[in-house]
DNA sequence: CGTCTGGTTGATACGACTCAAATTTGGTGG
DNA sequence: CCACCAAATTTGAGTCGTATCAACCAGACG
């Protein structure tokens, strides 16, 4: 069945309210009640500048964070100055349901673009989990999503060439954006700075750009004015070796039109 | 084969039957009940002979593995051939708590040593959440700290120079034996041939084998038969710019003396 | 004892880094 | 609408950490 997000270009029509509901349904349908529920959840909200921390390493966590708009970062650093961002948030993305279990945060969660973030209070997620078992497993498989991608990122960073690892990363942020609506025929926003993908990617932004050129000069991507346009999908996994199964996108209830 | 216990000898009383008690009460206490429950599910186990998968990439995950006896790892192969261990396994760690939501492993599991592992069925684990909260909360724990320790491996291979990397994993390592009563006084097994330092830790294994004798030469490390010993860790801790925060061990009911 | 796995050494190559400067872009206020 | 500034991107030249390739060695084991 094809979803109504795919076809329609509006689909932010739908309001950053039910992203956490169009990124759980990769995983399974929800009843409207669920829907409801998630919606409810997201009902508190905060803004962030851009370039601010969410939340800093040492803080002890309180809440579950939603992302409802915008792009973060997790990132770490190293007490000589380097930084490294170790994964990215975009909508639809919770930051460790669970996290209060935690005495203290071990990395710092920073804003790219602005961001408009739903406030959980652990209250809430115990009732939501309490009450709404198809979201609970849902919360369980973005989980295991989660750390899938943290080990494809070892991984990416660990065996694959810059040009490679740079494709691989592109891919991934295009196809996660697309299942939860904001993408669609290889276009989407994108907000990083050749800076920030070097920080993502372990290189340096001199080789980030030079990379880039390459992308460009092979006719795989445009990237320009905070856009990317994956030109050819099918030969950037090629290069990339990208292998989607680690997004654990393929089941039942999945929209089977999620990635094209 | 010989248990690492050997090297102390009143560690051995606690058999490897609790070993899943000792790792979750880095955590939180567990009362006696607790105990015998994590005990009764870890009845069920099986061997796996050192260098065969327990698991492979493409499988459906049916149970949750708990590691008793041995060491495994989690790898990710590429096409090309190029391997990258994206994490390890010692005694007291679950391989995934409820993994079998997800219709396929996007990784391998395969053992380092010859390797005893429970055996848990979701209906367990099922069960051992719904009559046991504190074993809840604890495996929640375990799994934000599992994701932390991937965070800091994508940080390592990310940011750190061979020097540092190797002797950033290894003191992970020792701490995490360490707080399952499988090292102490700097000392620990140490089953991993340069190779696997080498994909664990994204270089060659030429790399692994140069930077191991400076690592010794500097009078940081003894590595040999299988043993390693720590012999200066708050120097390595320096040089390797080591926070033991994502380890997260500082909760009020862990062992007191869970780090020397 | 030969074979195999794991560890060690040496010589050479290259992908990505560093440093430094120039250029372009995007925003802001006059 | 232009002038200005800061941020982001681009270019060039030189260097370095780690990889590659190719032997060789030591101990374990059947």
């Amino acid at each position: 069945m094809m979803s109504p997000l795919t076809a329609i270009p509006g689909a932010s029509s739908f309001g950053s309210g039910t992203v956490a509901a169009s990124k759980l349904e990769a995983f399974t349908r929800l009843s409207k009640d669920d829907r409801a529920a998630l919606s409810e959840v997201s009902r508190n909200f905060r803004y962030i500048d851009a370039r601010r921390d969410l939340i800093s390493e040492g803080d002890k966590p309180r809440h579950v964070h939603l992302v409802l708009d915008g792009w973060a970062c997790r990132y770490k650093q190293l007490p000589d100055g380097k930084r490294q961002i170790v994964s990215l948030f975009v909508p639809g993305d919770f930051c460790d349901v669970n996290v209060y279990v935690l005495r203290q945060m071990d990395h710092s969660i920073g804003a790219i673009t602005r961001l408009k973030v739903a406030v959980i209070t652990p209250e809430e997620m115990n009732a939501l989990t309490a009450q709404r078992p198809r979201i609970t497993q849902a919360l369980w498989w973005h989980e295991l999503v989660t750390a899938a991608v943290q080990r494809e990122w070892t991984f990416n960073i660990g065996q694959r060439s810059a040009y490679e690892r740079l494709a691989h990363l592109l891919i991934e942020l295009y196809m996660r954006l697309n299942t939860v609506g904001r993408a669609y025929n290889g276009r989407c926003d994108f907000p990083l700075t050749q800076n920030d993908l070097a920080e993502a990617t372990s290189l340096t932004s001199v080789h980030v750009n030079r990379t880039l050129q390459e992308l460009r000069r092979d006719r795989l991507i445009e990237l320009e004015r905070k856009q990317l346009q994956i030109l050819d999908l099918p030969r950037m996994m090629g290069v990339s070796m990208f292998n989607a199964n680690y997004l654990h996108l393929d089941h039942e209830g999945r929209h089977s039109d999620a990635i094209e």
